[in-house]
DNA sequence: GGCCTGGTCTTTTTT
DNA sequence: AGACCAGGCC
């Protein structure tokens, strides 16, 4: 077996207590690390031996908790730092714990290669072994895109209609696969042949052989391969047993099946694993995360010490004591009591609105008056549940002046024009790169058509060469028109030229020569389209990222990981952005807005994940309320704009969920609330045991209108009454939802009692007979409507 | 190869 | 309502 590059001399290991660890510490007994540390904390910070599960809530101060046990378990001496595993789900929590480590331990830090993302490390890994999975140097990760584009081919190739069967559908339903650990016969067959009438299955394998053969990996890759490495070569997961005498995971409960998979391969070696995670924080099921991995810690690492810290440092009282109230609905939790010994605090506020433009003018017209009297700005944030909501909160405050920053939204890496410079770049440096030579082979046009690329293809494939090889094979020919040949000619000759200066040039400026050279910046400046001004500003910020970077493949290696880039962070403006990348901030005041049924909770969770969706979502608005430092104000409107038509809403039965004692209903903003009925504002709050989010008396006219009509029968049934159990999940018998061509790999859908053939009716289409069930979908052929794919719970036996 | 039209979709997001 | 994409037409 290969041995480790860099591999560190082994530490002698300092006898606990022993006369050097006692010296080590001599100096100063208690490091400033372990100072202020609660007794949970310091507890979960010196459990050094054996697996330890640490539950901390929010603001219990977890990554304190992470960092200060990297310090302490260097300053023990019980291992280098290139023998500590850490891991973390995104770049920015593996860079900030790296500074936070930097600021207890100094340069230590810099000594430790395996503290990053799941994928980083995962690849790191593959990287020195890669021909134990098939795979060649060098090989290149493939990100969303690439992945789509790939798979479009692949359905072309099998002509399947991608109308029927879109990529992106495939795609998302192999990612599914990979985060359950799944490869492809591995997949379970009802769900194998879910897709495109039962190629689902071999479309996977078909996927997986074409990325071997472009010596590519995707996401899911990175982790897979990883596992599979580790299973078929025991000497080598017995290395990194040696290598890594202790692991920490943070945000476990985000982890999925594969990345459990792959952690726990890892710590069978040492088995001081500690996991630290919040199993009401979770709100990443919909992407694969398996809150039961921390459910069931305690089964796999037997001995498992568990440390809940359930002190929280963040919040005032009364809004801990509404987060908690609310979370307690929850079944299924691993159950943690969070406590303050802070002061009670502001209430948490509810203001109903007319619609949302009120909603947005109300929040606007608070944040004045926090500005007024100097809060700052940066310390206020929007937090919705749906990106749409944002451009209502924009549009106000562009009028107001409000200076404002919407974090998330489209990436720069993800921009097209990134994109294709990138895909310039990758054609640089490695000749075999076909997907990034097809994305750039015609942009800017050459004339260079599907015709002729489609005849390098065939080329390529005949000969198993990559594309770049094969199109010079065919200049070399007479099969091409001259035109097409000399333009073809021209750009390998191109490349060849950019191949020989990125030997002598630096890399920011053989950048700047492709992207000139190549007509590429010369195709923007001649577009009159508004964004081109903007596209090109980001291609030259594009060239300003690479120089941090010793060469050009150290930069694609980067952001072939990281897409995400720094963003100037630290102005005096309101954040705006989505609960879920709120997950790990925390601000003065904190605006919730759009708390509405069907809205917050989400339909769609609630139609696809039933309870699971809604206890999901619940878990979204806990997060929420606890980012909050002093102050969180809820809102809600009655009539929202979905998809272009206005219709009446219901608050949301989260509100109800709130207890009145740390709760405050505040006066309507600016109008009458609910036109001409009793008005919502503080007058029905507590008064007689009926809701205080009463939705039938106000709503009595609102019940006639079109709108909610069109909201009840678009509405999965079941959930939008008032009162009653939250948890019910849609309920047979009425009219409920149809998912057009969706198919969702969900490890949660029980398999359908119903089976082919059976006849069924269902309220909105009728009769008709089942004609495939995949879990608990069914398609149905409807004698009036049609093909329709509906839930099972939707239709009843004929 | 470019432009227009019509049809479809519309939660959350990382790597 | 609005964005995006595919396919048809010039």
């Amino acid at each position: 077996m290969p041995s480790l590059p860099h591999e560190a001399p082994e530490p002698p290991a300092l006898r606990p207590g022993g006369i050097a660890e006692r010296a080590r510490a001599g100096g100063r007994p208690n490091p400033a690390f372990l100072n202020g540390l609660n007794p949970e904390q310091r507890e979960a910070v010196e459990t050094l031996d054996g697996p330890l599960l640490v539950l901390a809530g929010a603001g219990t101060g977890k990554t304190r908790v992470l960092t200060a046990r990297v310090a302490h378990i260097l300053s023990q001496g019980r291992a280098f730092p290139s023998q500590i595993l850490v891991v973390t789900f995104t770049n920015k929590a593996a860079r900030e714990m790296k500074e936070r480590i930097h600021a207890m331990v100094g340069d230590a830090v810099e000594g430790m290669p395996w503290l990053g993302t799941f994928h980083s490390i995962g690849v790191r890994i593959l990287r020195r072994h890669y021909e134990l999975v098939g795979l060649k140097s060098g090989f290149t990760i493939l990100d969303t895109d690439d992945q789509i584009r790939l798979l479009k081919q692949l359905l072309a190739a099998e002509t399947i209609d991608e109308k029927r069967w879109p990529a992106r559908l495939l795609a998302s339903t192999i990612d599914g696969w990979k985060n359950r650990g799944l490869s492809p016969e591995n997949v379970p067959a009802g769900e194998g042949s879910a897709f495109a009438n039962g190629r689902g299955q071999m479309l996977y394998a078909a996927y997986q052989a074409r990325l071997k053969a472009l010596n590519a990996v995707d996401f899911g890759d990175l982790l897979l391969e990883g596992i599979r490495l580790f299973r078929e070569n025991p000497d080598v997961l017995a290395d990194y047993h040696r290598r890594f005498k202790y692991l920490l995971v943070d945000e476990y409960q985000d982890t999925n099946v594969a990345q459990y998979l792959w952690l726990r391969l890892l710590a069978q070696g040492s088995r001081n694993v500690c996991c630290v995670g919040d199993d009401d924080q979770s709100i990443y099921g919909w992407r694969g995360a398996e809150v039961d991995n921390i459910l069931r810690f305690e089964s796999d690492f037997p001995g498992a010490k568990v440390i809940r810290l359930e002190r929280n440092y963040r919040s005032t009282g009364h809004i801990l004591g509404a987060a908690a109230h609310l979370i307690a609905n929850n079944q299924g939790r691993l159950g943690k009591t969070l406590f303050s010994e802070d002061e009670l605090g502001e209430r948490v506020t509810v203001t109903g609105a007319w619609d949302s433009g009120e909603e947005a003018r109300a929040v606007g017209d608070e944040i004045e008056a926090l500005q007024r009297s100097d809060h700052p700005l940066s310390q206020v944030a929007i937090l919705v549940r749906a990106s749409f909501q944002m451009r209502e909160f924009e549009e106000r405050f562009v009028t107001l002046g409000m200076p404002y920053r919407v974090i998330g939204g489209p990436r720069f890496y993800e921009r097209a024009e990134i994109r294709d410079a990138l895909a310039y770049l990758r054609c640089i440096q490695s000749s075999s790169d076909d997907l990034a030579f097809e994305r750039i082979v015609n942009v800017p046009k050459r004339g260079i058509g599907d015709a002729t690329v489609k005849q390098i293809h065939d080329v390529a494939r005949g000969a198993a060469v990559p594309l770049q090889e094969a199109a010079r094979l065919l200049t070399e020919s007479e099969e091409m028109k001259p035109k097409v040949r000399g333009t073809l000619r021209g750009l390998l000759d191109s490349f060849e030229r950019w191949r020989d200066q990125a030997r002598q040039l630096p890399h920011t400026e053989l950048a700047e020569i492709v992207l000139d050279e190549s007509g590429y910046t010369e195709m923007w400046q001649k577009d009159r389209s508004a964004e081109a001004a903007g596209r090109l500003e980001n291609l030259k910020e594009l060239v300003r990222s690479m120089e941090p970077f010793e060469n050009l493949q150290g930069f694609l290696e980067h952001i072939s990981l990281v897409m995400d880039v720094e963003n100037g962070a630290g102005e005096d403006a309101v954040q705006i952005m989505t609960l879920h990348s709120a997950k790990g901030l925390e601000f003065d005041t904190v605006f919730l807005p759009g708390w509405e049924e069907g809205l917050f909770p989400h339909q769609r969770a609630l139609d696809e994940q039933g309870k699971a969706g809604l206890e999901e979502e619940r878990r979204l608005a806990y997060v929420g309320l606890t980012r909050a430092r002093r102050s969180a104000r809820v809102y809600f409107a009655s009539n929202r704009r979905i998809h272009g038509m206005w219709n009446s809403t219901v608050p949301s039965r989260f509100l109800d969920e709130l207890p009145d004692a740390h709760v405050r209903v505040a006066e309507s903003k600016g109008g009458l609330g609910w036109g001409g009925g009793s008005s919502y504002g503080g007058g029905n709050y507590g008064g007689g045991g009926a809701s205080r989010f009463d939705r039938a008396e106000p709503f009595s006219s609102t019940y006639a209108t079109p709108g909610w009509q069109r909201a009840q029968t678009a509405r999965a049934s079941g959930f939008a009454e008032r009162g009653g159990a939250p948890n019910r999940g849609p309920s047979p018998g009425r009219g409920g939802p149809v998912i057009e061509g969706t198919l969702i790999a969900s490890s949660t859908g029980n398999t359908s009692t119903y089976g082919c053939g059976e006849r069924v009716f269902h309220q909105k289409f009728g009769y008709g007979h089942v004609t495939e069930v995949d879990g608990n979908k069914l398609t149905v052929q409807f004698e009036k409507a049609g093909e329709k794919r509906v839930l099972d719970s939707f239709v009843e036996r004929a």
